[in-house]
DNA sequence: GTATATACGACCTTTTTAGTCTGCTTTCAA
DNA sequence: TTGAAAGCAGACTAAAAAGGTCGTATATAC
């Protein structure tokens, strides 16, 4: 509970080195996992779904790769989640109240909102600029 | 990821429960099972790791039970959480470097604990005071 | 045309969460 | 004094979610 998943770190930690080489420069999902440790074919399908939400571009084929497609200073914390892990819900009978057998009892849901909407609006706010203070920028190129 | 565990919210619910009650009066962990819709062993579990951090007190033996030790207003979400899920640690590492591949190549470990901070910081400041709004005070005795 | 890359979905494994069961101890009250 | 009602503890199982793998299709540079 309350634990990033390595979707999200992953997808970071990507986000965060395709913002230290050369602004527009391609990078493919294999070197990005071999310089971090991460199964490839893992870090494809975040890649992928970073893409699918226009966080990153993705240009196909030989010599192909991802570069990023907003910069960093505008990017939250939200939308990687929200790319990588959908819609935030705290409580389950927030996405489909069927799969909750307290749901007719009862007695936290609408105070629960309060706790979910106050954490995605600080999702939503922290930028992922913060998270390159005071890292030198590493010059990279393919 | 980022989801209230059922610990948690059964504990809430307990809690909350209780609140609704008269002061000092006990209820057993049956009763608030059958109220609610929980599986009685489970949330017997539940109020007694509670017990055990003081946040409730229990009572032994026939015509037990438990009560609130301390008042809502002084209760925090992140003494419920800690009570009830250990220490808050939003990536792995924090607990225990060993069991992270990444962590030698990790670039985002230390912008991570911003978050973490911050997110802890909301935990202990958001009083479960606020669950009770506008909820009418249902009396209760057994 | 072939090598290299993204894209997608099915599948498997591991870990975590949720729930169950058994047996014990404490206390009340008949 | 004894049985029922409660809390307490831990092992166990089941279900769900997370993490990881594989096969294959498709796009593109050369
Ligand atoms: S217990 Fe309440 S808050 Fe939690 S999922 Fe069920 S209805 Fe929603
Ligand atoms: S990836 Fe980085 S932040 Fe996440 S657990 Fe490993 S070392 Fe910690």
């Amino acid at each position: 509970m309350l634990k990033l998943s390595k979707k999200v770190e992953y997808g970071l930690m990507a986000l965060l080195h395709m913002d230290s080489l050369e602004p527009g420069s391609l990078v493919t999902a294999k070197e990005v996992s071999d310089q971090f440790a991460i199964p490839s074919e893992l870090l494809g399908k975040v890649l992928q779904a970073l893409a699918r939400a226009s966080l990153v571009e993705s240009v196909h084929g030989a010599r192909g790769g991802y570069r990023l497609k907003q910069s960093l200073d505008t990017l939250t914390l939200g939308e990687v989640v929200d790319a990588l892990e959908g819609p935030f819900h705290l409580v389950r009978c927030h996405e489909n109240p069927a799969t909750c057998d307290q749901f007719e009892s009862c007695n936290i849901r609408e105070p629960v909102l309060q706790i979910q909407d106050r954490l995605m609006g600080y999702l939503s706010a922290f930028r992922l600029a913060e998270f390159r203070s005071k890292r030198p920028a590493v010059a990279g190129k393919r």
